[in-house]
DNA sequence: TATGAATGAGCTTTCATTCAT
DNA sequence: TATGAATGAAAGCTCATTCAT
């Protein structure tokens, strides 16, 4: 195992760890162990223990943002796009819950992380969302009133509850396809000018 | 200073002390100085660190959600009442700032706590939400089709994380009241029935 | 309850708690509890935690003092003396296994209590022994060779360590009269003279 | 300094350190201190401040059983074996007074301590004794009514009794190996048979 | 690069003792 | 005398980080 793999292995580790764990209980020598090297090395590839965690996101977003805007290429009406994209993300959360669970539960971890991390790629993957509600409105299919801002907010708020719902739930009481289009069909309709 | 002052005076500096610091960042003997007792006083009111935070919730959550229901029984129309929820929630957030960080961030601080410690506070909260859902769909206002447990995530989700990014942006760069407004109007006109 | 009583009852409370809970593990709260009396209380009848304990041997070595005394007074023979005493130690052990455990466990608790308090209570309780010896030795009848002080303390540690085999074992495995009369005949046989 | 060298460092220390102080007097930072390691090095080989304690024992009994077995296997005879055993343990308690203390204060320091753990180590010790009994009883020596158990403790208690006199004493009021003498003697005329 | 033993700062919590009432 | 709430020092233990090998 070389150096790339190595990098690799301790943010895979360390995925499993702080989903399950959370950031503060979480312990360095444990990610170590899971990643199998040595407590040290993982200071050769990452400062600090907060520097694993903005690397993780960094990773994950960077990869998520690629896919998602993958999908979304493929398909051109605003209101399916947001259709869309309410689907890949809870299908994500869905599917990946360890990333669920960190995103959701670590990203919120620590004050500091949050304000002084200015967390780009995290505005990166709102600014998604904020995109299709501006095509929407240059359109003219939804309403030009609405703060693209405030309700990219709004989508992602939506859909990062519900799938914390999903998630903590041990019985799982929805399908969240089935979700993701409530989510839609609500925010289409809502935004959508002159009723 | 006698008795349930005292307790009043630590819950007091918690909430300051989590809310800037964090959770984990926070030191009981800062929460201790901040409310001018003694550190082992603390100890007298509370079990453990953890159990201020739980305690804390329990007391702002109780208080929060007598004076959600306290308004929104002088509204009859679910729709006025939705609107009223929005304007209510990131009115709060932005007279107590304090308070809604602590909520925000603390209230996902730990997998663990929030699993565990079922809270059930929170659960009464997001039912004043599903309780406007039902009644909108029981008088025909609302599509029936949509699950109320899940609109009131969405509904708590959206506000949630619009109460963060406006808490969490240095300029204010909208108004609340403004974002109750289209957050309201978006999911009013998302969750009428038959358009 | 008044002034003599209360200490009564704080020795008695601590008597049970040390013996349950050992000197260090001991609280004054608890001591306190049981005594039916405030912390604080305890502070106008002792100078502190280690007071109490010292305290309590006085007190209750003075009784057993005057109660071994007199009994022996009732006996001539060193020989039937001797015997006596492991009868009414071992006997008084199993009748009050509360005292045994905390004379056992707590006299050793700590090396400052054993080396600065002089402990002239337990010093008179082996000078009944002594005394025993030294009779025997002038009547003739016990080795004049042996020195009373160290076989004092034999005949102490003897039974001690036998009561408290017999007070860790669960299971009584013998009876502390039988136990009396072995430790009491070997003694008895070994310093008697010209053999 | 490495591994097993640090492990037999905190063990020195400790030793010194809980004789000098006591068990709950102790603190694992002076421990540390005087075995030049930092205090978080401690619990790289001791799980907590008792398992140093319990390791003690179990280092030094295992040692001490060695070394009383090899002597006594060059004795034959179990009277002979009985003076050669109080002389060695009172020989030890003098040569190492620290030990004799740590053994005398701590394996009584608490209750707790002395009934969960069940002290093997500390049963086999006794056996030793037991055994020297028994043997003396099957060939006749010995009275056969005797529990050769209960003459254990005595004959531990005994000796255990004068060494903590001994190591009490600030100046020294008798020889050690006068004091074997005497209480070898005492049980041996004590334990023959048919007087 | 890689290791993992060692470090030591720092935290929560306990509890003997005090003191205002 | 009696109370018991309040105090605050003190200590065991953890764990992120370092560094000699």
């Amino acid at each position: 195992m070389k150096g790339e793999e190595k990098y690799k292995a301790i943010l895979k580790a360390a995925k499993g760890v702080f989903a399950r764990e959370g950031f503060y209980n979480s312990k360095v020598s444990e990610i170590a162990k899971e990643a199998r090297v040595a407590d040290g090395t993982i200071y050769l590839y990452f400062k600090n223990k907060e520097d694993i965690l903005i690397s993780l996101f960094e990773e994950e977003l960077t990869r998520i943002i690629k896919l998602v805007k993958g999908e979304l290429e493929q398909v051109s009406d605003p209101r399916d796009k947001l259709r869309r994209f309410c689907d890949i993300h809870l299908n994500m959360a869905e599917e990946d819950r360890t990333l669920a669970e960190v995103i959701q539960v670590e990203l919120r971890q620590s004050n500091k992380f949050m304000r002084e991390y200015k967390n780009k790629y995290f505005l990166a993957y709102l600014k998604i969302v904020a995109d299709i509600i501006d095509e929407g409105k240059a359109s003219g299919i939804f309403d030009q009133d609405v703060r693209s801002d405030v309700v990219a907010r709004m989508v992602f708020g939506s859909l990062d509850e519900i799938s914390t719902y999903w998630v903590t739930s041990r019985r799982k009481r929805f399908d969240v396809h089935d979700a993701a289009k409530t989510v839609g069909d609500i925010l289409i309709e809502g935004l959508v000018s002159s009723h």
